[in-house]
RNA sequence: GCCAACAUAGCUCAGCUGGUAGAGCAACGCAUUCGUAAUGCGUAGGUCCGGGGUUCGAGUCCCCGUGUUGGCUCCA
């Protein structure tokens, strides 16, 4: 790292920290008053500066947005007649978006943008700021010919000052703040290129898009690609395939799952274990069908707020059928079968109920984005006074649902009433927002406040789960509903014997199987907990002498309850231990001559390795406590 | 849907500038009876995604489809 040029203008932030000794080697920008700004930035007296150094996590942004800066330098002098639109720093990096005429970038072209970056980062051009005059920002556009530019400084602000930032002969409309100059970017690379629209919306133009990061030093670059890396190894495509848990068949049609047999059997422990805790927990289970007539959906509002997402209907002897996007209006139907009592409430009725909805086929993505998906939907009705304990409840059985397939490290959020549109009076929300406030609070559990982030008929609570690399993703949603009980006037006869409106609440902790068996095997890599995996032992013997005594223990195991599979193949030890590897099975229990004659087996498990022999018995017992399911 | 890349044996992939398809693994057969991540030999396996075109000749070049993959609101 080299150290930032030493001379900075007079009343400059890069001038204040020298003044005041803070300007170290290693400063790349500056923190005035809290507020991120380089070193060159004007400066009054009075106001509170911080050094960042190139280290500092807040130095990030600058080092990416300044290397995007490179980049479109870079992309400019290579391919003439681009015109540069948008470039900020992302979450893990940056992006820059460029109109070029012939069309989007090449791996190829990726490696020369790189190099002539590489010269540009060499060369050490400092990064100057300058404002200018609506008028002059406008001139200097129209001559470099960069509309887009142009129609950016239509959108700015009229209050807001408007500045340009060069490094070389290269400027850009860009508020900044920048690194004091080009050598300071660290390290970088080049990533992907893709479309993107301007201005994300697709009635616009089709842009090119090349995707870079940048990190404080080689060894976070290095790490942050490892991390891309593992990322791809834990694929759950790949996972999918190798361990041959499900395919998706272009005949049948994208975003259709076909679970193979041990990907099913994951699938369906999975399912038991949700169907036994559900009833464990007070929930009656339910089951409907997939389609239903249009009448059905008018009354719910599906047709006319989520035909979008819905299939084209059906003509069944004259009437329009519909296959269900949602469950919720099915879970009504029953409820309104006969009447209910206050005495009745709350009702709580779980369903693994699958639905289809329409995807863009460009959205697809394995079991994470599909077409028909089960969802482990459930819908309370209760009385709104039952609200806050039936929260509780379902939040903590969430939490534990969530936590028995490995996943603890949550982020919650609760999302209130919208600003705009919203159904039900004022009174209403907030008892549904203290209600689940209530739960948040009874649960123990720290949460973010989502303002306004509520769904128009109600407030909801959404918990994200972190997997074993640190990606989150949405599982369990918890919705209050206000609108459906008045869309089919659901009643209930309360203690005054005069009809009153229940309050429904839907729910689902997984979220979609089919997505959370994906995130699983992304998170286990594979490799599932005992009470998950396909097969729980592999028998393996030495020779085929051997084999007799083998379907003696194979047999106990399974009378036993273990999943187990005997590899009596007439391969070495070595290749059979090596499938049995490959598959991520969790343990496996050699038998030869010495086993045979001490009637046991030498085990050998996925996470220590050789542990040695143990008798029969032993091992059963052993076993047995292994495979255990967590508690419901 | 849009942009781009890709599509060759069950899987992973090779096949240069057009000359008629190949490897490893898996499968099957035979031999081998073996001690903690691959025993050896052999056999079989392909509509080179589909359709059209250019050419004496197309896996390879061009066009049109289909599918897959990476992206498509993290605002100068």
């Amino acid at each position: 790292m080299n150290a930032p040029h030493n001379r900075f203008a007079e009343g400059t932030v890069g001038a204040a920290l020298a003044q005041s000794g803070k300007l170290k080697d290693n400063t790349v920008a500056a923190k005035v008053s809290g507020v991120l700004t380089d070193l060159h930035a004007q400066i009054s007296q009075d106001e509170s500066i911080e050094p960042i150094a190139v280290t500092d996590a807040d130095a990030l942004m600058v080092i990416r947005h300044s290397a995007a800066h490179v980049m479109a330098d870079a992309v400019q002098r290579l391919f003439p007649g681009t015109q540069v639109t948008i470039g900020p720093a992302i979450d893990n990096g940056f992006y820059y978006d460029f109109d070029r005429p012939q069309g989007g970038f090449t791996e190829t072209e990726l490696a020369d943008i790189e190099k002539e970056m590489e010269k540009v980062i060499a060369a050490r051009k400092p990064f100057v700021r300058r404002t200018i005059t609506r008028a002059e920002a406008r001139q200097l556009f129209e001559q470099n010919n960069e509309q887009y530019k142009l129609e950016l400084l239509e959108a700015i602000d009229p209050a807001a000052e408007v500045s340009l930032y060069s490094h070389g002969d290269w400027v850009d409309l860009c508020a900044g703040p920048h690194l004091p100059h080009t050598g300071l970017i660290p390290s970088f690379k080049l990533l992907s290129s893709a479309g993107a629209y301007w201005r994300g919306d697709e009635r616009n133009k089709m842009l090119s898009r090349i995707y870079g990061t940048a990190f404080a030093n080689k060894k976070e670059l290095r790490k942050y690609l490892a991390d891309l890396e593992e990322a791809k190894k834990r694929d759950h495509r790949k996972l999918g395939k190798e361990l041959s848990l499900f395919s998706i068949d272009e005949q049948i049609g994208g975003g259709l799952v076909l679970w193979h047999p041990r990907g099913a059997l994951v699938r369906t422990i999975l399912e038991d274990h949700w169907r036994s805790a559900h009833q464990r927990h007070g929930y009656e289970l339910i089951i409907t069908p997939h389609i239903g007539r249009s009448h059905l959906w008018e009354t719910s509002g599906h047709l006319e707020n989520y035909a979008e997402n819905m299939y084209a209907p059906m003509e069944i002897e004259g009437n329009p059928y519909y296959i269900k996007p949602m469950n919720c209006p099915f879970h009504i139907a029953i409820y309104k079968n006969a009447l209910k009592s206050y005495r009745d409430l709350p009702i709580r009725w779980a369903e693994l109920g699958t639905v289809y909805r329409f995807e863009r086929s460009g959205q697809l993505h394995g079991l994470l984005r599909v077409r028909g998906f089960t969802q482990d939907d459930a819908h309370l009705f209760m009385r709104v006074s039952q609200l806050p304990q039936e929260i509780a409840k379902v939040l903590s059985f969430s939490l534990q649902m969530l936590r028995n397939f490995g996943f603890s490290d949550l982020e919650i959020m609760l999302a209130t009433r919208p600003a705009e549109k919203s159904i039900g009076d004022a009174e209403i929300w907030e008892k549904a927002e203290n209600a689940l406030r209530y739960g948040l609070e009874s649960q123990g559990v720290s949460y973010t406040l989502d303002e306004g982030g509520g769904a128009f008929y109600g407030p909801k609570i959404d918990i994200k789960i972190k997997d074993a690399i640190g990606r989150t993703w949405q599982c369990s949603t918890i919705q209050v509903d206000f609108n459906l009980p008045e869309r089919f006037d659901l009643t209930y006869i309360g203690e005054d014997s005069s009809r009153h409106r229940p309050v429904m609440v839907h729910r689902a902790l997984l979220g979609s199987i089919e997505r959370f068996m994906g995130i699983m095997i992304e998170h286990y890599a594979g490799a599932f907990p005992v009470w998950l995996s396909p097969e729980q032992v592999v028998l393996v013997t030495v020779s085929d002498r051997h084999d007799a005594f083998a379907r003696e223990v194979e047999e106990r195991l399974r009378t036993a309850g273990i999943r187990v599979q005997l590899n009596a193949n007439n391969e070495k030890l070595g290749a059979k231990i090596r499938e049995a590897r490959l598959l991520r099975v969790p343990v496996i229990a050699v038998i030869g001559d010495s086993e045979v004659e001490q009637r046991g087996v030498s085990l050998r498990t996925r996470e220590e390795g050789d542990i040695g022999f143990q008798p029969l018995d032993a091992f059963l017992a052993w076993m047995k406590a292994a495979a255990q399911a967590p508690s419901i």
